[in-house]
This record gives C-alpha cells, structure tokens and sequence, in this order.
DNA sequence: TAATTTAATTGGTGTCACGAACTAAGGAGT
DNA sequence: ACTCCTTAGTTCGTGACACCAATTAAATTA
C-alpha cells in the first residue's frame, strides 16, 4: 500500500509509475486525508468532527443514523457529538415522534466553521493536484464522483 | 465535504452527480480508508499500523524519517513502532553509524501479515470500483499514481 | 572541552473507537 | 392492561493514537 512496485516500461508524459489501483488509490487517500486533517487541526478540529459537520451540511439525522453513516458505533457518537456540541458546534435536538431519540443538527458557528474549513481544504485539495491539467482535474473528479455516488447510492 | 451539492445538468452515463473535485476526493478518501480500516481490522490491526507494514515493505528508515514518511510526530513513532514490535510485526536494530539511532525494519511475520492485508485490501478496492469500466479502473489508477508521484517525489 | 544539535523516549492530555452493560421508551402479542 | 422484545442512546472500561513539552544520550560544532 505504500511502496513502488516494479516500474512500468516508460511513462507517457514524464517518469510516472503507475502504482496500480489499489496502492494508487490507497496512497491517495492518504494524501487526501493528510490534507484534511491539517486543515482540521488549524481549526481546532479533528479530520472525523470536520467529518461530522459536512454531513451535516445537508441533513439532520438521529444518532443511530448518522453512526450507521459515518460507519462508527453508536456508542462512539456519544462522545463525538458531546465534544462538538461542548464547542457549540452541533445542537442535540428531541425528535418530534420519539421520546428516546435525538436530531443532531449543526449550529449557526458550526456552518460557519465548516465554511472557512471547506475553504481551506479546496485549497489545499486543489494544490494536491496543482500538477495536473485542467482536463485530468475533471477526469478525476468525474470518476471520483461516479464511484463514491455509487457507493453511497446503495 | 459531505453533501450532495446542486446536480448537474443531465450525467452522460447514468444520474452521475458531480461532486467536485474537492468533495469527490473527500469522500472517495474516506471510502477507502473505510476499506482498508476494516481490512485492518480483520487482522487486529488499525489503518496507521497496516500503513507502517506498508512503508517498511521496501525500506529501513531511522524513527525519525519513518515519522516524517508518515505525516506523524516522533514521539507518536516510538508508540506506533512499540505495539507492532510487541507483536513481533517489526525490529528495531540499532543503527551502524549512530548508536542513538535505530533502523526499523519488518519481520518475516510481519511481512506475511502485510501481505494477507494487501490481498484482502485488493479485494475490497476493487469492489469498491466494481461499477466502473476497466477503462475506467485504468485511467482512475494512472490519474491517481500521477497525483501520488509528484508528491512523494518531492 | 564546552555548547549545540540531533535521535529517540517519557509523561501528560485529549480524541476516538469499540464492546458490554445499562436505562428508558416504543411495539407486539396475548 | 401486562409481560416480552426491540430500539435509541448513554455509560464505563480499555486501548490505540496523536500531540506537546521535557528529558537523556550521542554526535557535531566551535
């Protein structure tokens, strides 16, 4: 996931090794997460409270839900809403029809730190691929795109 | 980060929403480290462990430039490389030139354990393009290796 | 040799993740 | 109504991780 394998026989634009899908991609979720995480941490922020706030963004889930779609256990919300919603950043609300569950929505700072955040990442996403042309920029962000709709589709 | 933003006219493929480049690699980051965490996982090991496997499959770096490679403190290193060489995943031996340096390098355990993750990780990565053309697959992983290269390459 | 830099560790704090056990509320079935 | 079971969320205990600041010991420089 991290070495460079044996080198291809000659790379097309300059001395690119392709790294194969897998060491590719896994490498470049590192560099991605790496990026969002120093974004995160020069606001205070870890990369999965940054995490919290972008779903957010568009959606007011109970706990249950939004474990099931950060993938974390339930009992690790607890804690990570408590944390966000110490700094003001996440608001638990009571749900209208049970009295057992919560709404976890995001508050007037918290959108607002979420803002500068996702500022801050383009940026430095951007400067990730600063090295590549405007056509290839589409092109990845068009495949991301199509894999990742897949797969939260489903 | 997280949110579906306004849809785009018509997909050429199918409904495909382009996220942007920014959210799309996001998430796509976040798909795959999913994959790897629970590859990990499967073994009892956690993605920064499996990574370090990773990096150690073709090299012999001091703590210091491991924790660097790594994006890590130093002092995070010596905890990190203390549970893998617990677990007899990986050696320090004591550096030639410098008696204050050690060289950390993986054990033949610990090569066979990185090589069951690689071969489950390989699985689940392309799973995760299963829907994709292998055209597709191809020109995800260049475009990947391009972006990686010229960063590890620096 | 004395002063400085470097490699690594230690200790302290906080985040995060999990599983197991628990409380409280909702629903089923009788 | 009244058990029984499931569901939502929390609490507790444990461990991995990450950082910073301070420390030790070796290497380097002056």
């Amino acid at each position: 996931m991290q070495n460079k394998p044996t080198a291809e026989p000659a790379g097309a634009d300059q001395d690119i090794e392709d790294l194969g899908l897998v060491d590719g991609l896994a490498q470049l979720s590192f560099l991605v997460q790496g990026a969002l995480g120093k974004v995160a941490a020069e606001h205070g922020l870890s990369v999965v409270q940054l995490r919290l706030l972008g779903v957010l963004r568009d959606r007011t889930p109970g706990m249950q839900e939004l474990a099931h779609h950060l993938g974390l256990d339930k009992s690790s919300m607890t804690g990570l809403v408590d944390r966000a919603e110490r700094r003001d950043l996440v608001r638990r609300t009571p749900a209208a029809h049970d009295r057992r569950s919560f709404l976890v929505s995001i508050t007037p700072a918290g959108q607002q730190l979420a803002r500068q955040c996702e500022a801050l990442a383009s940026r430095r996403i951007l400067d990730l691929t600063a090295h590549l042309t405007e056509a290839q920029r589409g092109h990845l962000a068009l495949l991301a795109s199509a894999l990742v709709n897949h797969h939260t589709t489903i």
